[in-house]
DNA sequence: CCTTGACCTATGGGTAACCCAAGGGTTTTA
DNA sequence: TAAAACCCTTGGGTTACCCATAGGTCAAGG
């Protein structure tokens, strides 16, 4: 089969077919005269593998590695193991952090209704914003991403 | 000050500065012999704001956004409750999605115990990932249930 | 005066996992 | 046979920075 009927059937676009392949998750033939990429049965399990990883927080060139080892005959499971003990704990830090935000904007939605809306003084800028604690200026920070 | 000074005295590095005023979130004079960035107290008022602001989940887009009205003479302040009114429920939606990644992590490690590592044999990459339901592909259904 | 080291500048590339547009070839279908 | 539909590759965009490079500037000491 070719890309888009690969795609159809995973329930993903084209596109991402191609970046796996880009990124090396799927190795298609090429069909000799046209060049097109040429999919078998096999490419579909092995991308409802990768959709299945994917949503244990696997990334792409972890699951590279992972479908690599496989192919050389060696159980992946251990490395799967390994992968997922060491990342819930960052899981479960994110989620500490998302709870934190989430409670720092309802405080801040809360406040809104007792004070004025504060028309920028030059001194402020946003009162609801400025009156919250500083975000601990500490000597180092830790990665930030949001959203 | 220069870039160093602020970026020090708000707990950041000097690169992260160098980016708000690429952005346009900062506005520092230039000295006119050297090029260099000029900071004043004002700045680090303002730098800070951006800190807090960032915390509270906004982008640096928005912020400048925040800042410019300000800058304008326009309190921001309605703009800050809308973002942050419509950016909660997605904040909220994506603590469950990472509850929920935690949770599958979890039963996967606990499944681990009760399931040989399994050399892949040609229909098998890991049992661990594989025994796992499928991600729901939104959508349309697909002909699946393939074994 | 001159060198050293710390600091400054601008530019360009990298990150994660894709999405999208453009330009051009191929296959299918009406 | 011609349009519609699909394929290819290349390159740029997304977020909020970090880092490397090359080269200009400044303060201090010998």
């Amino acid at each position: 089969m070719k890309v888009s009927e690969l795609a159809r059937l995973a329930g993903v676009t084209a596109e991402t077919v191609r970046h796996y392949t880009r990124e090396g998750l799927l190795h298609p033939e090429r069909h000799p005269k046209n060049g097109y990429q040429l999919f078998g049965q096999g490419d579909l399990d092995r991308l409802r593998f990768i959709q299945r990883a994917r949503t244990l927080g696997f990334g792409v060139a972890e699951i590279r590695d992972i479908l690599d080892h496989a192919d050389h005959g060696d159980s992946p499971c251990p490395m799967v193991r390994d992968l997922l003990a060491s990342r819930l704990p960052q899981i479960r830090e994110r989620i500490r952090e998302l709870q934190s935000l989430a409670s720092r904007m309802e405080q801040a939605l809360a406040a809104w209704e007792e004070m004025p809306d504060g028309t920028p003084d030059g001194h402020s800028l946003c009162r609801l914003i400025e009156s919250f604690p500083e975000p601990l200026t500490a000597g180092h920070e830790t990665g930030e991403e949001t959203r």
